[in-house]
Parts: structure tokens; C-alpha cells; sequence
DNA sequence: AACATGATGACAGCAACTGACATCAGTGGG
DNA sequence: CCCACTGATGTCAGTTGCTGTCATCATGTT
């Protein structure tokens, strides 16, 4: 609160602007600075100074921090999918969607890179993206549902396309990588496609 | 701790047998009776006649108890895998395991809805499910590497198998279902290879 | 009989999260 | 110009999940 106090009685509004973002900046530089266990909520909410309580209000708990922005990322699925042709495969406009959000993560690899060390240093944190992709997966299949494909068919579909990103994204982020994400994801589903080849 | 003292001094062994599985069926009880989040650790061990902290020395964490069995499921993946003859495909390999799986899963359908109605009213539960289904992919993949395959078709491989498993799994648990687990999952790695076909 | 072992209990403590109420700048009607 | 209202934040008390540490004591071993 310091801050605030400091600054205030200069005809600036209330508050300090953009508590969520101050939050969310706060938080992910202790986590990398010290991890995500050892740092506390309190210790977020006084670097971005504000109180735990109101860590709180925007966020439902201490790993949800890491996840902003994932509203964005399906909507970003769900309209790419919508918009495909009308005669497109379900893989196809599933295969449309990931190359969309390639490109949206094409120059964030820095970034993606240390988020995910974060999460991969932490069950708890991997558990939650595991259910954000879960997520992402239902709202995938509902897409393909709504296009008029039926069950299983639209939550393998889903599931299928949810595995590519997965693998591709690993891939992309690897340290020794210089491929560009998009052809990796092109590579992953050439090979989910042979892999399903047969029999 | 109740029973054990009046129990006590009658030439039985001083701990109540089976301490372990008596916090299970207490947690299972009580999670089904008043929901996950209502019930408290300490709930738990009074029925089970234990203290708080003997509930942590047998389980990580309140949700671990309902995953009990895990390890002997991975155990069956990987061994029906690695059993398979050398020439058959990696997705052939799975299928077998899923098969085994299924046969092993068939005569305990009604604890597996019960279960499932539990997960499936809670988060933090589901997110538990699935990383532990992500924990039986990675030994898959693993698995498989053995058997000589490559990434990234190992874990694909090994993420369509659970997605296989997965949705067949909820088919077969669920409330109108009169078929069996194990066509299920014929039915539904059937339609895993119709989608993934296209050009 | 002395000793080691192993499962449990008892107790203190931290940190995540929640509910209830207070504060107070900005806003808009009267 | 005042006043009621709103909304973001602060304050505080409380519950619960989970951990560290030490004590207890039947059992098995030597």
C-alpha cells in the first residue's frame, strides 16, 4: 500500500492502475526468482502493493495467476474452427485452429520458454494446465459438435488436436530448438496421422 | 482411537489391521455421502478411528486417497505393452493394454460411477484424474520407446491410447450404457482411426 | 532383559483461502 | 453543492490442508 499512499493527494485516481497486471508481473518474477512454492501470496500482493485479500479478488488462487490470458487462447480455437469451410474435416479445421495460435506464440518463445519452467518444476501447477487443456479440449469439441460432427468422433477429434499442441509445444520450447512452432505442428500431425494409420 | 483402546488388552495385535484401507472406504464414505469439499481430514480419520496426522503418513493429500490402485494400473499398461510380439505396431500394442484394462475394470462398474460422481463434482479432483492419466502416457511412451518406436510417435501414441481410454470410459459409466467396457473402446479406437485418416 | 523398529498419537505452526465489515475516491442525480 | 451510491481496496478473524518434531509403546530381535 505504500506506494499508493505515497503518491496519493497529487490528483491521481485512487488506486494504482492495473492491479490484476501489477499481480500477475509480481508474481511471476518471484516464481522464477524463488519458485513457486517458496514464494507466498502475501509475498506477491506487498511487491505489487497490495494486500493478499485482494489477491484474492482477482484471482481464484495461487496458480491461476500463471494462466491469464487462456480465455483468449480458446476463443482464438473456437472462432478458427468456426470460420473453416463448411467441407472442411474436423482435423482440418482442428489443424486450421492450431496453426492460428502458432502464429500467436511464434514471438512470445522467450517468455513460454520460462513460464513453462515454472510449471514444470511444480505438480500442482502442471495439474492446472492439464485441466486448462482439458478445457480447451471440450470447448474444441463443442465447436466440432455445433459443425454437425457426433460423438466420439468430435472429443477424439479434439483430444487428437489437443495432443499435437501439447507435443509441438514441447517441442518448440526446447532448449536446443530452431524450428518454428508452426512447422512443428504440421510434423506432429503428420506423424499422430501415421501413427493412427493402422490396421 | 476409540476402538483400538477398548479393543485393547485382549491379545490382539496393538493397531487395528489395515489402517490404510480403512481410511480409504472412511474418505469414499464420506466424500459420496457429503461431497469432497465438505468433508474434512479430520472427519476422515475419526471414522477410520486414526488421528489427522496418521491420514497424512498414508496418503500425500486428501485427494490422493481416491486414487488408490494407480500404480498397479500403470503396472498393467506397461507389462500388457511390453508382452506384445515385436512385430506388432505401437497402436496395436496399446490396444491390447487397453483391452486388458477394460477386462480388469468390467466387474466393478458400480464403484467406478460412484467414484466418478465424486471426481466429477470437484476440480481439484479432476485435475488430480488427469494427471494422473498424463502419468500413465508418459509411461506408455516410455514403454514404447523401448519397443524401439520414436518421438514423437511414442507419445502420441501413447496420448491417443488414453484419449481412447478416456472417452470410452465415460461412455461406459455412463447411466443409460448396457455395453461392454471392453467394445467401447473397440468402437471408440475405431473411430480414433477414421478421423486422424483424411489426407 | 535390553534394545531396536515401526506405526501411531500429540502438539505446535505455517500458509492458502474465505466471509464480513469498514473505508473512501469517483460518479451522477437532485 | 450535497448526498446517496458504487466499486475497488483494506482489515481482521477464522477454517482447513498440510508439515515438523517428539513421545509412546507393542512387537520382534539379540
Amino acid at each position: 500500500m505504500s506506494v499508493a499512499v505515497i503518491l496519493y493527494h497529487r490528483g491521481m485516481s485512487r488506486w494504482q492502475p492495473d492491479a490484476r497486471g501489477r499481480l500477475q508481473l509480481a508474481a511471476m518474477e518471484l516464481y522464477v526468482e524463488r519458485g513457486f512454492e517458496q514464494t507466498t501470496v502475501v509475498d506477491i500482493a506487498e511487491r505489487a502493493g497490495l494486500t493478499e485479500r485482494t489477491f484474492f479478488r482477482h484471482f481464484a488462487d495461487k496458480r491461476e495467476v500463471l494462466f491469464l490470458g487462456q480465455d483468449e487462447l480458446q476463443e482464438l480455437f473456437v472462432s478458427t474452427i468456426a470460420q473453416a469451410p463448411d467441407d472442411a474435416a474436423p482435423l482440418e479445421a482442428v489443424a486450421a485452429a492450431l496453426q492460428a495460435v502458432a502464429t500467436e506464440f511464434e514471438p512470445r518463445r522467450r517468455w513460454s520458454q520460462e513460464r513453462q519452467r515454472v510449471i514444470n518444476a511444480n505438480p500442482g501447477l502442471q495439474e492446472r494446465e492439464l485441466i486448462k487443456l482439458a478445457g480447451l479440449s471440450s470447448a474444441i469439441a463443442a465447436t466440432l459438435r455445433d459443425r454437425g460432427v457426433d460423438e466420439p468422433a468430435a472429443s477424439l477429434t479434439a483430444e487428437s488436436g489437443i495432443s499435437v499442441f501439447h507435443i509441438a509445444f514441447q517441442r518448440w520450447i526446447a532448449a536446443d530448438n530452431t524450428r518454428e512452432f508452426s512447422q512443428l505442428i504440421t510434423q506432429s500431425l503428420a506423424a499422430l496421422k501415421v501413427v493412427t494409420a493402422g490396421g
